[in-house]
DNA sequence: CTGAAAGCGCTTACAG
DNA sequence: CTGAAAGCGCTTACAG
């Protein structure tokens, strides 16, 4: 059968059930007061034409679109994929789907999002924003009445559902894992400074230390820029090349990780021999290299599926008291995790005997 | 300014502006008839209320929702990922949206994802699908006239545009590359049998023999299932425990590329020394192996935004004829890629000798 | 150049 | 229990 040019309407199958459209209306939606032999008559010729409810109309007729904006700053991250990933599944069982939007970490494109998101009528948010203060994005955020759920942010003066990281407990077991086996010269390179993310992982850094005895973080390299591979390749290379490099580094995240083994590799120096090294998030391979790299692992499907309960939760109850939901981090300790060595040699001295 | 509980529509801004509400539409739209004046109050007005069209009650009256319908069988695959990062940022930039939804493979889904996306009346469709032949699929395709874009497919009896990638280039290149250096026993690990993409990297791999002067493959083992991280490592693990196992392997995707790592890493066999190795997709990770892992490349995000193009210009000309877009795939020779080693030890000694 | 009317495809009070 | 009417918020022929 070829494909009929045009979707039947509403009215058309009203003709041919010959019967008002009301009544197909109300007898497609279940509506109390229909009679079997209606029914009967709607469902047979929804039937013979294949009729399906043109879903923009009823949006517009009930004011609700089951549709829900995302922005993600970009959702080439595994991090970001796995967390649409599991919204996706949550929502969609709901009836919802998702429009996605890609941010490309630029705050005013956010905010434009936001507006375009909005104009688009859809019943709730789900932002992976950039920036927790950037004035545009809170502006946006607060021009609009619609539902929203955070992700592993707090922005102050936007009364959100949202959900968390506890980052601090791993990156703190982490971090006492570095100093119980010696390592003093511990150089942490996180993304930008202004969320929440980084701040959470600094705290359980700082608690680390102090629960260690270590009052003083002098010796301590704290590197802020942004979450990419580019920042953490820079951060790692300038942080070597210091008089006094590092023994250990935690990298705040898997892209900025990886950024800090191509710098490791550049340098000659080898993850787990040369300098013990922490990667924030968990990936496959991360496990396979040669040695396998501890990490401090989220769940990212998790946050997506908990951030679509928390909005759909919302929706139906919207006076219900915010919520907060913090996920959990655990540290995996792997072979990259060592002892600092004290014989260090220059670094191409090293890679001579490891490689005759 | 507290945001109002609902938004001002154009009735409204027409009673300020004391004008009609068909003036405003006609202001706002850049009709040619609208006097200077009509124009300046309208604005006015606009401006006034913040006022904003909504885009629901435009789609329903123009019939276009600018909005894409984008099916993959799983967000969180890198892959998929950044082709939908490239589409994206395409079709925001002509004002379209995507709703986006994951199949988890299952045809069944992929079938109903179609219908409601339908049912949403989207403007376009780009679809990974995961078989080129599920009836379900094909008749929900068959079932509806809106235009489609195909992602690495074909399918007799569906005229749609298609972005396709040259997998047969690149896989022809790392087979030759394995052939030259002495392999024989090669292993290939390719996904789903049904799908172009098996298909063609087969050829090339077939296309490398033969220019080999290798017509019979029947030293060649071919294992089929599915682009996933288990079913590589399965495979794998059950090739390495044959009598004859193969001195190279080329697995089909990164899923599988992974997999086959895990299950070298259990036999404690090292790739590019016990067992060379080529990873169809390139990850930065697996640059950074030790020793690096060779790949063939493609670009994701360039696919992405091809078949943006494709879908805009196939919706601004809906009778063009049919165009399919063919992507390069290039093989990157690395360190996992070496001469076979005759003088094959038990993966035991071999790890004892390596690691003293 | 402007306004009143019709209509996109639905749903839901309102009569009967 | 059913149908005719109104209306969601727009746009666009149609008059004037």
């Amino acid at each position: 059968m070829a494909p009929s040019d045009q979707q039947p309407t509403i009215k058309e199958v009203a003709r041919l059930a010959g019967v008002a459209p009301s009544s197909v209306s109300r007898a497609l939606n279940d509506h109390p007061d229909v009679s079997p032999e209606m029914r009967a008559r709607v469902m047979e010729a929804v039937e013979e034409l294949r009729y399906e409810p043109d879903f923009l109309a009823q949006s517009l007729r009930l004011g609700s679109t089951r549709t829900i904006g995302f922005i993600v700053s970009d959702i080439s991250n595994p991090l970001f994929a796995g967390i649409v990933k599991g919204a996706e599944q949550e929502l969609e069982s709901h009836g919802y789907s998702i429009l996605l939007m890609n941010s490309l970490g630029d705050p005013m494109l956010e905010a434009k999002h936001i507006g375009v998101l909005r104009q688009r009528r859809v019943d709730g948010f789900i932002l992976s924003l950039q920036s927790e203060t950037n004035s545009e994005t809170l502006r946006a955020l607060r021009n609009q009445s619609t539902p929203v759920v955070l992700l592993d942010r707090e922005i102050r003066g936007v009364a959100t559902d949202a959900v968390l990281f506890d980052h601090s407990t791993g990156v703190a077991e982490a971090t006492s894992a570095l100093l119980k086996l010696g390592h003093r010269k511990i150089n942490f390179i996180v993304g930008s400074a202004e969320t929440r993310g980084s701040r959470d992982r600094l705290k359980g850094f700082q608690r680390a230390y102090a629960a260690f005895g270590i009052s003083s973080l002098d010796d301590v390299v704290i590197e802020v820029g942004s979450y990419s591979r580019d920042f953490g390749f820079e951060a790692t290379k300038m942080v070597l090349e210091r008089d006094d490099p590092p023994t250990a580094i935690i990298a705040a995240n898997s892209q900025i990780g990886v950024g800090t083994l191509a710098a490791l590799n550049e340098h000659g120096l080898r993850h787990g021999e040369d300098v013990s090294l922490v990667i924030c998030d968990d990936v496959e391979l991360l496990r396979l290299m040669d040695p396998p790299v501890s990490v401090v692992a989220r769940d990212a499907e998790k946050m997506g599926t908990v951030a679509a309960e928390l909005l759909l939760a919302r929706m139906q109850e919207p006076e219900s008291p915010l919520r907060s939901v913090v996920l959990p981090t655990l540290y995996i300790h792997r072979g990259s995790t060592v002892a600092p060595r004290n014989d260090r040699r220059t670094a191409t001295a090293a890679r001579d005997i490891r490689r005759p």
